[in-house]
DNA sequence: TAATTTTGCGCAATCGTTTGAGCAAAACGT
DNA sequence: ACGTTTTGCTCAAACGATTGCGCAAAATTA
């Protein structure tokens, strides 16, 4: 019979109206100048029935449901589930519980999350956006305070943090450079993706005015990606390149698996690094070179950003600025390269 | 302005009282033989305004959330996103939502999430379960469907449907045993853990009565663990075991880890084997054995138990029974043994 | 003692829906 | 033409909380 117990029990056992207990049971007692007796009576009355609030009723008649909506593109993604693991923690922290929809990277399953958040009442959002345009999303904005993260717009004045994708490229590429390499491949992912082209861009940049060749292959952050464009341009006998740039850890993992294949040792026929992070990456032989994203600095940003936001409109303040955030990556040398 | 409609907008709108929109919008216009015209203008109305149901409120009216609570240990753990990731899924095809907690293995995070989740009315709820008693859930069955998942309660009638980790454990073992190993190190996760127990038992049931040694260490399901209890046993000249049994993904790498300190080859001078999917196994060299877990077919398993009970009570109908159900995992070869 | 202030609390509306009960008008049967 | 059934809809009470307003009794002041 637990938690059949509502506001009214509790009103007719201790004898007082339902506004009293209410108010008691809220913390508002001195706001309203509850007698002491009654806050005894009241709140022991509310242990004894084992009296837990109806979240749900709540947050019809406040407006407020303590909730966040958190969307990623796929949770089974280590990366998004590192991501959504410290978000989740940081917002339990803070009271705020944790509504995960799963987008799949896909546009329509992201606008029915977004639709259910809406519908749910959340309190704000965090999102990692698939779609192409943030006009949606800047629409929500105007309800709910929405957070980007890991993936922006490029024309958007909806708070961001993310990876600084062209420094990270950047980063790498000069390492290779450094490390003597001449002929260099990058493996990309999704091409029409924003840290994809930033890393593109930062990746050409390094090595434009470089006394090297270099090109960039592929088009999706797959395992299949790394190996069959592995495959396609190093089977034959003479290698075009001397070191490959992977732009995820699952092309990287594709691109190992393929020069396995062919027999080729990874740190001494050819060099390689990856973008991601991955603890995996350092029980791979050789151990790899990679460039590293700042994952729990970045969700702290995001949900301080967010709780700035929401605070700022409670109080009926606009919005906060300078809320667009990159963040640079750090290079984690191994022996891969 | 998106979203501020509601029932009543629309009532007045078409001049329809509440009740014939709300009849309409829910789908039940036939059954109260509400006019075509009527059918028509309200839903064009709906449409018109951008009409969305406020989830909140028709929750509370209706004691129906469509939202399950989901309960895992650690989101962060590439296992449980995994998980995770499969359950969302299904449960969103068939129109629920998830509300995610993470217990982070601790029972009392487990037990305010288990409060939220009653807070916020989820329809139902599937587990991992931390504690070391099923009380509270099996309290909170009577109330919300509960299904275990991944790990039971060894006395219980609480729904569950998990690995049969005693078989798997077995089949690790004889594997090796059929491979020629005479002498096996298993480490082991967090003793206390039903998994653990089950893997102990299994692994020690298919060897004890060959002419074998064995013995079985540690007590963490984490790198450093393997790490550190490999070193401890293989640091000296002369070696006590030509096999290791990793009772995790996580074990396993940091039995590997310590191996290449040791300068010892896997595969060749020492075998190994290895519990838990991790499609990352596939690359590292070699390519580790190991007994996979059925991941996707215990997710679904769960997902339909948890709606069968739901049916069954939403039709007065008693719980149906049988449903813990253990899933046979499957011994994945490679060349680590 | 009368006027004023403070203390302590209750009434009832509200959030946005769903739903049992009821009712007038239209259609039908005889 | 008059009772009966069907059609198509409305009324108003929930669900469980919060909250603006108001008001009697007690305490204080003059």
């Amino acid at each position: 019979m637990a938690s059949k117990s509502n506001i009214f029990t509790i009103a007719s056992e201790t004898g007082y109206s339902v506004s009293t207990v209410s108010r008691v049971l809220t913390g508002q007692a001195e706001k309203f100048r509850i007698s002491k007796k009654a806050i005894d009576l009241i709140s022991e009355t509310a242990r004894r029935v084992n009296y837990q609030p109806d979240l749900v009723a709540q947050t019809l008649r406040t407006r407020q449901s303590r909730t966040i909506g958190l969307l990623v593109p796929g949770i089974d993604n280590p990366f998004f589930a590192t991501l959504a693991g410290i978000i989740i923690k940081m917002l339990g922290d803070r009271g705020y519980h944790t509504l995960l929809a799963d987008s799949r990277e896909s546009e329509t399953e992201e606008e029915q999350a977004l639709q259910m958040f809406l519908g749910r009442k959340v309190d704000g959002i965090i999102s990692v956006p698939v779609s192409s345009s943030a006009a949606r999303l800047e629409q929500i904005s105007q309800q709910i305070p929405v957070v980007l993260i890991d993936r922006h717009f490029r024309k958007t004045n909806l708070p961001y943090v993310c990876t600084d994708n062209y420094a990270g490229a950047r980063m790498a590429a000069e390492y290779l450079l450094q490390r003597g390499y001449k002929r260099i491949l990058a493996i990309q992912g999704v091409r029409s993706s924003m840290p994809n082209q930033e890393r593109l861009r930062g990746f050409e940049d390094a090595l434009k005015r470089q006394a090297v060749q270099y090109a960039a292959v592929g088009n999706a952050f797959s395992v299949e990606n790394g190996h069959d464009q592995t495959i396609a341009l190093f089977a034959g006998a003479d290698k075009p390149f001397d070191a490959v740039f992977a732009f995820s850890a699952t092309i990287l993992l594709g691109a190992i698996d393929a020069f396995r294949e062919l027999n080729m040792k990874v740190g001494k026929e050819v060099g390689i690094i990856s973008f991601d992070n991955n603890g995996f990456l350092d029980f791979l032989d050789p151990a790899v070179t990679r460039v590293e994203q700042p994952l729990r600095e970045a969700s702290e940003l995001a949900v301080e950003t967010l709780f700035s936001i929401m605070e700022a409109r409670r109080e009926g303040r606009p919005d906060p600025d300078l809320l667009q955030r990159l963040i640079p990556p750090t290079l984690v040398v191994r022996s891969s390269c």
